[in-house]
DNA sequence: CAAAAAAGCCAAAGCGCTTTGGAAGACTCT
DNA sequence: AGAGTCTTCCAAAGCGCTTTGGCTTTTTTG
């Protein structure tokens, strides 16, 4: 069933259907009754291969998968996806992920965008001054980043978490209860939320003239391995810190572990707060030691992404403009007073 | 720059230009030379708008995403997808990822089908019977089943782990080595991956005269605290069992917790085997006591679903050719003979 | 009431590609 | 040399939609 028949059996034109069915205003109510009714009762769906011919609109947005033998796609990856695909589907929106070498990703974009492939697209984990950002913004496709880049000389629209604030306050907590020698293990470095991260511990810190010592801060792939392997590494050596401040719940399973393993104990010895990006399938207050976190659902932002990008395809929102969330700072029993 | 504009200062006809790109034979070499060289110099890419309009083909494969503000997504997914994408890659196809309702997949499937948006589908976490699989064998798409569906009067493609075979190996295990009462916490009892593990735990104490107990087998979304309050469970009971085999490494995650929590110990008082997917950030040596494992990449299952889905949309593989993957059991020291 | 404006509809021209059905020329064969 | 066969290319017809420009008919206006 095409329009032509439809248009036919309704002893219409092609383009009164059409129009009718799209919601122009040159058409007859009644007319546009008509058509709506006998386009239902007949399951008619315009073809989107010949629409998207017509009008360049796919209803579709992109995302450029990074991919290679020793790529590994992040596991929050799932969870933004769940939130993203929530809200996508109540407006048909599709998703088409284009696999790209994790090295090159600027040929894949240049090639959705030239071949109009999708109505607009999202950038995650982006870095500062990030190439895939500036790029897209030249090629003028409309997106929004999930997280921040910074340093441009042009600004874009983003939905990021107060990445900052968040670890400026678990820092801030720990001073208080007495500790005075503080580490953080981040994740990759390169990336702005761990800069930001950072940043704030050493914030707090710096409010407090304290420093954060140049071996008490680590950037590593978050892994329950990596998590381990830095809390080994901090704890063993001569000024070890007695607050832990980690990036992830994965990389908490290692510094658990890790403490454990040293015959210490949390929060006896050390105190501990990881950020919680909310998975169903691990939660922080199940921990052996329920943990503190800085919690944010990164569904939530999942969905929030896609929610801006249907409105930004449909001209509903314009400009640049940025949105940071607050971050939940939740106390439960890892942390305590610093010990004597 | 069109096909239009390219024949035009070729001096051929759109025609000509278009086979020769094809690779139709009706072109001479020589002129086919000249094309491709032209196409090059100039950057010409055709557009993928029209040329599915025209051929159907769209260079994608689909997948029906169940969504739902209460529907998680598989954790494992992202593997798969790591696997898949590394594929998909090589051969220029994109993924696209179409939400549905969790609990009406098929007007998804339809949509899809029937506005030829994807060249082929997989599908994931079958059931017995499963309604999509018998969908799309009808609508007559290629696809490919990642698991196995079962009780249908038609054949069709599928690449499975042998899940029976390696439950049944792990469980005969721990049978040499003395365990009598066996439990099993295993994923959601509805999918097929999950009865076939059951069952290969009861093949295996069937054939030493024992049985598993009604009590002895649960089937819960595997979560670490579903692995836990399983465990709980199990131990606490009169008759408890001395050997676990858990269908993941998250709920293994729990079952270590809880066994802990009781004030027990792995491998002395309970034997632990779970199955591992090879997640990246989370791997069984790395446990507090190294786990023993039915070992399966899932990220190769991603790449090799994607290879056949690559095959099926050229012509190249045909025929329900189901293939069943071997499963490694890795023994580390989470078993060991059963407590007097 | 005639002229101007608005409403409602349509035919046809794209969008950029593939593919059908020839046609022209070169080549082979008797 | 004439008929038949390949080879190589082309014009034009789709694919199914949107949109431009125009044509009637109805309504509004001075």
């Amino acid at each position: 069933m095409n329009l032509k028949q439809l248009a036919h059996m309704l002893a219409l034109s092609q383009t009164t259907v059409s129009r009718a069915l799209n919601g122009y205003p040159e058409v007859n109510e009644e007319t546009r009754r008509r058509v709506m009714d006998a386009a239902k009762r007949h399951g008619y769906r315009p073809n989107p291969s010949a629409r998207r011919l017509a009008t360049g609109k796919t209803g579709m947005i992109g995302y450029v998968l990074p991919t290679g033998a020793s790529v590994d796609i992040d596991p929050h990856f799932v969870e933004f996806l769940s939130g993203l695909g929530d809200y996508a589907r109540s407006h048909e929106l599709d998703l088409v992920l284009s696999p790209a070498d994790a090295d090159d990703q600027e040929t894949t974009y240049r090639r959705i965008v030239a071949n109009r492939q999708v109505d607009a697209v999202y950038i995650s984990s982006p870095r500062p001054a990030d190439r895939r950002v500036a790029l897209v913004n030249s090629l003028g496709i409309p997106f929004i980043v999930h997280g921040r880049s910074e340093g441009f000389d042009f600004d874009y629209a983003f939905t990021d978490i107060d990445n900052e604030g968040a670890f400026r306050e678990a820092a801030r907590l720990l001073i208080q209860l007495g500790h005075r020698r503080l580490a953080l293990i981040n994740g990759d470095d390169r990336e702005t939320f761990a800069i930001h991260r950072e940043r704030g511990v050493r914030r707090a810190l710096a409010a407090s003239g304290l420093t954060l010592g140049e071996r008490h801060v680590c950037s590593v792939v978050m892994t329950e391995e990596n998590g381990y392997r830095a809390t080994r590494r901090l704890l063993e050596e001569d000024d070890a810190p007695t607050a832990i401040a980690c990036s992830s719940l994965i990389m908490a399973l290692g510094v658990v572990r890790a403490v454990r393993d040293l015959g210490l104990s949390i929060p006896g010895d050390v105190s501990l707060i990881a950020h919680d990006d909310v998975f169903p399938w691990l939660r922080p207050e199940n921990f052996s030691v329920p943990l503190s976190t800085t919690r944010s659902s990164i569904r939530l932002a999942g969905a929030r992404v896609a929610e801006r990008l249907a409105a930004r395809i449909s001209g509903l929102e314009e400009g640049a403009r940025g949105e940071v969330w607050p971050v939940d700072l939740v106390v439960r029993g890892s942390v305590a007073g610093a010990p004597a």
